[in-house]
DNA sequence: TTTTTGTCGATTGTAGACAATTTTGACTTG
DNA sequence: CAAGTCAAAATTGTCTACAATCGACAAAAA
């Protein structure tokens, strides 16, 4: 008989990951973060430097950003980070829009009591957040509730899916971090979405997941349009906000392809 | 002024794709054809001597594989071709109808009237197939039918992302290619999501679409079950067969993300 | 001046070498 | 004969070296 696997994070993680994954992880930390800007080119023998490693798992790495879509490859000229556009911004909040009218669909048909009592805190505290002008955390607790959800819609896929979806989406202009002013639009459609859920409805969850998204993409698009001719206020992002994406994505759901049947 | 740019496909072939591309193209086509099965060993060494190129740009094109879900890496213990468990096939199956039924309301808003023309003369040549029994261009045109209509869809996001599913899904055992008696069956839905999508009528047109992949869902899994049971008649899956999949997916719509602004 | 051509430095693409780890298989031991 | 041991072989992880390509600047020509 065999000594029980105790997990030890540490021996877990030199045994599970190698340079490549680490490095991977730093690299979208450091894209999340805006540490590394849209546009910004990524010279292998800099990074490979600062990092303290040699160029060939710093290139693999590459290559999972590259199908990400947070990086861009083009031969012989380097490594670039991505700049979203806005026809893509749009293209995939509708996509989102369609995800989330299935995760709303399928919590109003399988979420449980306790479940539900956790994003209703969520929801309180996003509330407490727009009484306090809190943008930050507004905006954090927005990316995790959404985040929330789509995981305990059950459906693994359609979270790393989405997962990927917002991630990219970080990526448009770096902008929607500064959009202040509509924090409180939203909050009460959260209200409503959990409403919805608790009804059992699907219908009528997967109608407010959707149209909650919809409103979203037109209120990003509408404010980045206006932040693009110069006529807005200009705010600035905290310098605190810059961690907002790396944290609401800090990821403990990372799709697991399939165990090993060994 | 400067002289107009012709293209020239070997030149622009050279300049555009590196030995890493190309590497991952070809086991891209090697896993879909079905030549490298689920479960396989990848062994570098071995497929590195076969293809003529050393190990690093191999490496590469298993990390991007690995990302894009084809394949799994595990660490010191090599690179072993994906199998997709049921439970994910399912998970597979609902977001590709959640996604199919923003297909079916985008097309029913949008189409133009030859795009409608060119997929009816689709669903005609499926019912040809279905009357002349032939199995392996039913399901290669059914392939290509619902592919026609993500890419017609407009959203070129959600058609990237609906390819890597369908791609993904093609690693469910390798059986749904053998499954000729349920041919007919789905080849009348096809008619009414035409018909639904000529008549504009957007609900219409994404509930026809969501019904049928669930539909093809439910078919897909019974038949799987059945299979593993033992209790079916176990047809041989034609030796073209194989290719299926690799030629529905001969990727001409592959994601673009997003032109250099140079 | 303006345009073209040549050269050099920097960076990427690929190959090969060595280190670390796993797997294999013969051998022992109970 | 099953199970454990251990060294050799095979395989992967990482690094270094060299070749190929690009971008920029200088020199030459128009």
């Amino acid at each position: 008989m065999s000594a029980e696997v105790i997990a030890h994070p540490t021996i877990t993680l030199l045994q599970t990951s190698s340079l490549v994954n680490v490095v991977h992880a730093e690299l979208e930390q450091m894209i999340l973060s805006g540490r590394l800007v849209p546009g910004e080119k990524l010279t292998e023998l800099t990074i490979a430097a600062k990092l303290g490693i040699s160029r060939g798992p710093l290139r693999e790495a590459f290559r999972m950003l590259e199908e990400a879509g947070l990086v861009r490859i083009t031969k012989n000229r380097g490594v670039f980070v991505r700049d979203i556009p806005v026809e893509e911004a749009v293209e995939i909040f509708d996509l989102r829009a369609a995800m989330d009218e299935l995760v709303g669909r399928k919590l109003a048909e399988n979420i449980t009591p306790p479940q539900l009592k956790e994003i209703r805190g969520m929801v309180d505290s996003m509330e407490k957040a727009v009484k306090a002008k809190d943008t930050y955390h507004y905006h954090l607790l927005n990316l995790k509730f959404h985040d929330r959800l789509v995981v305990l819609a059950g459906n693994s896929k359609l979270a790393a899916i989405y997962r990927k979806l917002i991630k990219e989406l970080s990526l448009f202009r770096r902008l929607n971090l500064e959009d202040g002013w509509l924090m409180p639009i939203s909050a009460s459609e959260h209200r409503q979405i959990v409403k919805a859920i608790a009804s059992g409805d699907a219908d009528a969850a997967g109608k407010a997941m959707f149209e909650h998204v919809m409103d979203s993409k037109e209120r990003t698009i509408a404010h980045n349009l206006r932040r693009q001719q110069g006529t807005d206020t200009g705010a600035v992002m905290p310098a605190v906000a810059k961690d907002l994406w790396a944290t609401a994505l800090a990821s403990p759901v990372k799709y697991i392809p399939n165990p090993e049947k060994s």
